[in-house]
DNA sequence: ATACTAGCCATAACACTGTTATTAATTGAC
DNA sequence: GTCAATTAATAACAGTGTTATGGCTAGTAT
């Protein structure tokens, strides 16, 4: 009913400016220290605040977790943007391949939140979901563009959210490998990851094979 | 010096069962209640000891996860190598594939040990790593076969191991953002993963068309 | 100006976690 | 039977996320 704006937007500026310090901090204990680092405790020390504090301005720790979640893929989205759409439709999309693993390599904690399950009861909630959807739609969008030109021919394929789904579980899957130690140095996850970008340009270049391949083998 | 045999393999017997039960109650907390439910204080609880116990059998919780580890891709091994190696060597790898997929969506909380950093501070030990390249091991001998049948074209592609760890970052890829929940249904996710071994069928038996793609568009 | 209401925050605690120092008991060895 | 060593329970330490209690401060209303 009684609507006395002014002194209640300070305190909403007010909240949303803790807010975004608490983030800050957050945001540099996870890649300075990792996410297994990042307790409410430690965070509220760094502030030099009580640990009360942290909830009086989020949730809980998901909540807090979520907003690293949403600006990883923020991150991503921005990284992906800034590939310029040149002349070739699936050079850029192997481009994207590039960017992509140079953004989670370079925000490798803020990708482990993302995608694996480095925090033990963290789950995403759906309107975060929503924004890594938007980084995903980067790459659907240059999956359609090279649908479009023909280079790959959809109807052999498949609608091209599918196809930016293989493409990016494909690129999802080097760089877990890597970050995980599997792929031995980063020049080693590089290489590879670019094998990986040529081989699915051929795969989708060249769809599906109905013949049998070993009628063409030789000896 | 002093050698008394019998007994003290009556106590390493014993020190072997015990740790196989703690193993398999691990085991089925792991599977029925995920990664984050097993503590070292439920396993005890429900062992009907208290917690030292585990440490005189185990060096840690690490010790713990490290055998799990071993168990999950020990299991993915003798999945993997239960596929027949029939007629075709790529419709072998192809198959492996899928089987690799139905193996890790079966133990999927294995798998998250495997793949995912899900509990906080652990690192599997270097022996550990070495089953984990067994369990490689049989993807890159699926891939040496093709190569070996002109199937694949090493030359224009690189190495067998090259080749087997691009199709192990496109397994790994798919299944890991199915079981995040980023492709829907299973139904979804095994689909997809038939399109992505499509995908990466056609890739490997056409390598690197340098002829640029662009050319062969049309209206 | 005074009383009040609301939000903010520190202290301390609860229920967990992994781990271990101190004890006591059991068990095998001679 | 005595002795040594392995084993196990109790209880505690340090850490985690979270919150009930209560005090304080700041803006509102009269």
């Amino acid at each position: 009913m009684l609507s006395h704006s002014a002194p209640d937007d300070a305190r909403a500026a007010n909240r949303i400016n803790m807010r975004r310090q608490i983030l800050n901090l957050a945001s540099q204990l996870l890649t300075t220290e990792g996410p297994q680092a990042l307790s409410m405790r430690k965070l509220a020390l760094a502030l030099g605040v009580s640990t009360i504090v942290l909830y009086t301005y989020f949730k809980d720790k998901q909540d807090i977790l979520d907003e690293l979640y949403k600006e990883g893929f923020e991150r991503l989205r921005q990284d992906l943007l800034a590939v310029p759409q040149g002349q070739d439709a699936m050079e850029y999309v192997m481009e994207l391949g590039r960017t992509y693993r140079r953004s989670a390599v370079n925000n490798a904690t803020y990708y482990q939140i993302m995608f694996s399950r480095c925090v033990p009861g963290f789950n995403p909630s759906e309107a975060s979901r929503e924004t890594s959807k938007q980084a995903f739609g980067i790459l659907a969008a240059g999956v359609q563009r090279c649908i479009d030109a023909n280079i790959i021919q959809a109807a052999h394929i498949g609608p091209a959210a599918e196809v930016a789904q293989v493409l990016w579980g494909m690129l999802h899957g080097m760089i877990s490998l890597e970050l995980f130690g599997y792929l031995g140095s980063a020049a080693a996850g590089e290489a590879l990851l670019e094998q990986a970008i040529q081989t699915i340009k051929s795969g989708f270049t060249h769809p599906n094979p109905t013949q049998p391949t070993h009628l063409r083998t030789m000896s």
